[in-house]
DNA sequence: TGTTAGCAATCGCTTAGTGTGAGTGCTAAC
DNA sequence: GTTAGCACTCACACTAAGCGATTGCTAACA
């Protein structure tokens, strides 16, 4: 357990080197923090943090920096306090008043303005927890073709088209429609990946159309497919603002990182927390590009949709700062959200 | 007009700069390119080009460096001679041999590629032409809810979900379906939009539900508002392979720019290029950022849809390479769309 | 007239050397 | 436990020198 001092000391350095990243001189932390001793005493206790891991320094004749163990202890001391200036705040409200079309939209507002507003790479993931099947529909688009489409309890799944072989009549499909719906009809959408054409299950009447059954299937399969996880990133330029990644190869690793979509859905979403609960991941977590943290919250994106929303970028990352953007976005949305059921 | 040997000159110093990215001397030339005549006749030549603006100096006691003249004098001077290596070829059919699965694959597929096979920013733009309205279908999902579907000659739109009021029939549905086709059969998707609610053209048995009727026409802007072009890239973290582009500044610019899918759908489609036409933008085409080539070709994607692919790198591009590796896919697009009618 | 060898001149780049200043650790006194 | 004082370290900025690459020019030559 940490002394006050060296608590306070440790905090001093990690706000400084967030501040300005350039390690921090003991002379430094005596004159912005601690008055009330001299310099050499906060060598002493500096000496001290420094064997117990959580500083180092770059050279002899250098100040301290913090280690990422130091970054762990300054977020979990951090008591929130947001330090929004009314300016921000302002611009933050205002981004939203505008247009409110829809989920998608609000993704991309929030990545939008959280990425401006906090300089970093911003990621909104979109999750549909438990779409559950209502209902199948087979639509006659009269030229040939057919409309498969899944209504979920949540929403409609994208459709998708096949032909109608020519011997098809409206009564067939009618029946097929009934069949898929009795063995789908309250099951949840991913079930369709597991389903293995009992074709035990139909009856002989319908093996006439088993071939087109199949395909039926396949749309399905397709639909529940790519019904996975919508992530949406922005300012991925950001990165080349901080020095840490100034330099083309450490800013390549990072970009090429972030492109892979599935792997930013990982590092946003693992945490079984609640709506509201904030996620602060701080040094390579999840097999994230080097020397990065992850801060992210979970916000409700409407009925059974839940998400996460947040930003990537250095170690040396403004936490009060995000802390506080995110706060208020989410604040934000649970607003929107709230009015949409108007 | 140049004489065979100026030219010739051009494009060494062109084909070296792009090759090894510094200035090329009189020395290098005469080694690799034109051994029958020596260092000096070349300075000669090389004085010429400079004053007739193809060629600069970075300093006096250094080579020449092209202009963006000489650069769009190489291309011009270009004869297509595809230089793909088997191994290179070979990658790029067995990329496209795994899965076929509808445009929107094909396009993400090109990207990465494209990307990876050249090192520079892949963009696929899709755009579609003329989508002529077939039919509009009102789907009643029981459950309270309606479907709104938009069917055209070329592909089914997005659906868009209204909530049915109480006292609505089925007949009055299927009255204010046959409505909405008479309005609109036909017709081309963007007429939504001029679309300003005609009450007059509606006869007093439908007065009632003008209110529900005004809700599909906005259901049906907001989809052919959504059906603009498709704009996917991938590998934009490859700008900082190259020289030009290493350092934080322009490469900042750079990504800023390419995150803006507009821009780049500027980029890549203006140009009334027919199929298999090539585009070479050599220069910060419009408003692209500073420095950039923008190297596209036109696609048929099925039916009605057409895209550019390409890329958008530095303007010391090499551009030998990018012409056979767009030409490459060009031929196994053209075989993949072919192929899918059946 | 076009080509070429020779040569002085230019200038970026690398290396080595030097001085400065920031910051520390240690010691000894309080 | 705290602090003043001081020697020590070392990154960084600056300067100077030398090297090497490359050119433009001149004069000779085909």
């Amino acid at each position: 357990m940490l002394s006050d001092r060296k608590k306070k000391i440790l905090c001093a350095v990690v706000d400084g080197y967030i501040d300005r990243a350039s390690p921090i001189s003991s002379k430094e932390i005596q004159e912005e923090y601690l008055t009330e001793c001299s310099s050499a005493t906060i060598r002493n206790e500096l000496s001290a943090l420094e064997s117990m891991g959580y500083l180092f320094q770059p050279h002899v004749s250098a100040g301290r920096i913090p280690s990422e163990k130091a970054f762990r202890f300054y977020v979990n001391e951090l008591a929130y306090d947001s330090n929004l200036t009314p300016a921000e705040a302002e611009r933050i409200e205002k981004h939203f008043s505008r247009k409110i079309a829809g989920i998608e939209d609000v993704m991309t507002e929030v990545t939008r303005i959280l990425s401006d507003i906090t300089d970093y790479t911003a990621v909104v993931v979109k999750e549909d927890m438990s779409d559950t099947i209502t209902a199948i529909k087979l639509l006659d688009l009269s030229n040939g073709k057919m409309l498969v489409v899944i209504v979920t309890d949540s929403r409609v799944l994208k459709d998708g088209m096949l032909d109608i072989p020519d011997d098809f009549t409206p009564h067939m499909m009618a029946q097929a429609e009934r069949w898929l719906n009795k063995l789908f009809i309250g099951k949840h959408v991913s079930e369709f990946m597991n389903f293995n054409y009992p074709f035990a299950l139909i009856n002989d009447e319908f093996s006439q159309f088993n071939a087109l059954f199949k395909k039926i299937i396949d749309v399905l399969k397709k639909q529940s497919l790519m019904n996975g996880m919508d992530v949406e990133t922005y300012g991925e330029s950001n990165i080349l603002r901080h020095s840490e990644y100034a330099n083309a190869v450490s800013a390549r690793q990072f970009l090429a990182a972030v492109e892979n979509k599935d792997k930013i859905a990982e590092m946003f979403t693992y945490d079984g927390g609640e709506e509201g609960s904030v996620t602060i991941k701080i040094g390579a977590p999840d097999n994230a590009p080097e020397g990065c943290s992850v801060v992210s919250t979970r916000v409700n994106l409407g009925e059974n949709v839940s998400g996460s929303i947040g930003v990537i970028g250095p170690v040396r990352m403004n936490y009060k700062k995000v802390l506080s953007v995110l706060d208020k976005i989410s604040e934000i949305i649970i607003d929107l959200i709230g009015r949409q059921g108007d």
